[in-house]
DNA sequence: ATGAAAGCGCTAACAA
DNA sequence: TTGTTAGCGCTTTCAT
């Protein structure tokens, strides 16, 4: 920057001025700063400038590296981030990497905000984080602990796979569920509480899972052991739905004649053409922008901690449902609205 | 660390000896700056501490955020990089954001030198960024340009998985490729060469693909639209197999039994009991391993640019291969080892 | 519109 | 073993 300025002949602060495009500078000053620093291949270095203003302007997003809903969700982020003139690191947990680990990682880069992407950590440890920067939860809820929080609203998502599935005529849906995994708890609730509205309160029935394909794949090899199968399967996730998928394909079953299969998520390769799987959509990029702006928000107007955005999901129809097997009912028109709204990618 | 100083009662650089370990602190006083630190919460700022030595002993990765293959490098590098003592940010292109900004993101943290998974980037932007940083590509070579490489020596892969086919009694082999994907140029032409080495120049077949599973469903509606399918398919790496094996499988198809399907990377998928996919595996723990190595060699020891390392991959036979149809030859066992050394999970 | 000077929180000689 | 003293490269009043 010293040598910018000197090459141009004005003092850094000018320099300084046009780099962070500051007001009181002439255009033509501007301009040959500019060009200077271009020449000599100038670039501001961010650790200097962020200890000398106090603000770093960073957030830091927690992911889970192979997680594909993870993945879309970074997607989204960066663009929000942007917008708000905030840079965003990413940060990893892994078999051999506890969350704990990244989110330290990314207090000490200087994020003022941290986002975390379905967090398995302990509240105690957030309530210290909580010390350091704004903390975000996407899809995990930590109430009264100040941690904001967007997620989606299962509920109304669970329903309407559910009703949709009883409006074909399926009485017999299991549950696979998701564990303990971020969403979970309340789908498998959820889905006990649809299927009772639905006055199916007898037929139902959660199977274990998680939310991987094995899981999905698990359940199918249980469920095809068994005298005759269910005639629709609601999945924790995308993933197991598809792991249910590809196990049921190779045993000779077919989609959606012999079993309807409802994922959740709405994950890029659910849409794929030889996939094709009705799923829950998660509003992706609402989630996002929820994020970022809940972080932002509270880094710049000092508002009270533990805001809460919840965001609807979208019932995606596509060719893994139909009406049930030896059922008179015609297979329903795709694209047909529900009272959610459903729609195709 | 003023006030951690005030609190002991001594002076900030002895605060500092005992924050970067550094020799020359007793351990008493050494335990009551940990100490008084832990009270009053302090954490040593890490920009302030990047200014001040001109190192930042940080790692840039640069990925692919829905590239399962980059997660498993990235889960990898995390260790190795801990181990040399560095610390590691990722950062991701994505549709929406080009891989040259996510790389100036990097360099204005500080990276001192970038990894980058699969690099699509132009040379010539390659070429500026190494004025800068040290630049080390994982996948894809940059002969001449002062790029750090590290990749699978594709050759040997396709290779043993050619020689495998062969020997179980497969003639008829089409190789989807990888299109312009890092690696595939090269595996698509060690396909070839292969078949001319097992005496097949005649059965040589490419089919046009990506990495995606799309690409590999495609390619089975592809083939299935024609007189028979071919007796084996090497797929341009584990998706496109997996996409492959997904379609032909809802086909009605059966695989080993009609089609031999074998893939390339072994992403952790792959290995799930119910799909089995027969692969090349990439050394992901070496190729992460190298990669750090170079650049944390280039970083400490001036060391000339431009190396290159080379990592063997390994046939992994598992249950998506078998001999053609027709053919009196018995399956072989699993587990047999071939040239190559081939091991099962 | 432009310049001077005082830090931001830490490290790294060097002295004591 | 401990304290002193300069910076690291930038931002930011406050003058000019």
């Amino acid at each position: 920057m010293e040598d910018v300025a000197a090459r141009v002949g004005v003092s850094r602060s000018l320099v300084s001025l046009v780099f962070r495009d500051a007001p009181g500078a002439g255009p033509r000053t501007r301009e040959r700063v500019l060009r200077a620093a271009a020449e000599i291949g100038y670039r501001p270095d961010s650790a200097a400038r962020v200890l000398a203003r106090s603000r770093s302007r960073v957030l830091g997003v927690l992911l889970t590296v192979r997680n594909p809903f993870h993945a879309d969700l970074v997607e989204a982020i960066y663009p929000e981030a942007e917008r708000l003139g905030y840079d965003v690191v990413l940060s990893a947990d892994a078999p051999t990497r506890s969350s704990h680990k990244a989110i330290e990682t990314l207090l000490g880069h200087r994020c003022e905000a941290v986002i975390l992407l379905g967090p398995t950590a302990r509240p105690s440890f957030l309530t210290s984080v909580l010390r350091r920067a704004v903390v975000v939860s996407v899809g995990r809820r930590f109430p009264g602990t100040g941690v904001e929080t967007v997620h989606t609203a299962e509920a109304r998502g669970i329903r309407s796979a559910v009703d949709y599935l009883t409006a074909l005529g399926h009485r017999e849906i299991v549950h696979i569920d998701g564990g303990s995994n971020a969403g979970s708890p309340e789908r498998r609730r959820d889905y006990r509480a649809a299927m009772r509205r639905n006055g199916l309160a007898d037929e139902i029935r959660v199977l274990r899972g998680d939310h991987t394909e094995e899981s999905g794949a698990v359940a199918a090899h249980q469920l095809l052991s068994e005298d005759r199968l269910p005639t629709a399967v609601l999945a924790g996730n995308d993933r197991c739905a598809m792991g249910f998928l590809d196990a049921v394909s190779r045993a000779g079953v077919v989609v959606p004649d012999d079993v309807s299969v409802v994922g959740f998520d709405d994950i890029p390769s659910a849409g794929l053409s030889h996939i094709a799987l009705t799923t829950v959509r998660q509003d992706v990029p609402g989630l996002a922008r929820a994020a970022v702006e809940l972080a932002v928000h509270r880094l710049e107007n000092s508002a009270e901690p533990g805001r809460e955005s919840v965001l609807d999901p979208e019932l995606v129809v596509r060719e893994t449902t139909a009406a049930p097997r030896g059922t008179t009912a015609t297979r329903p028109p795709r694209h047909e609205p529900d009272r959610l709204a459903p729609s195709v990618r």
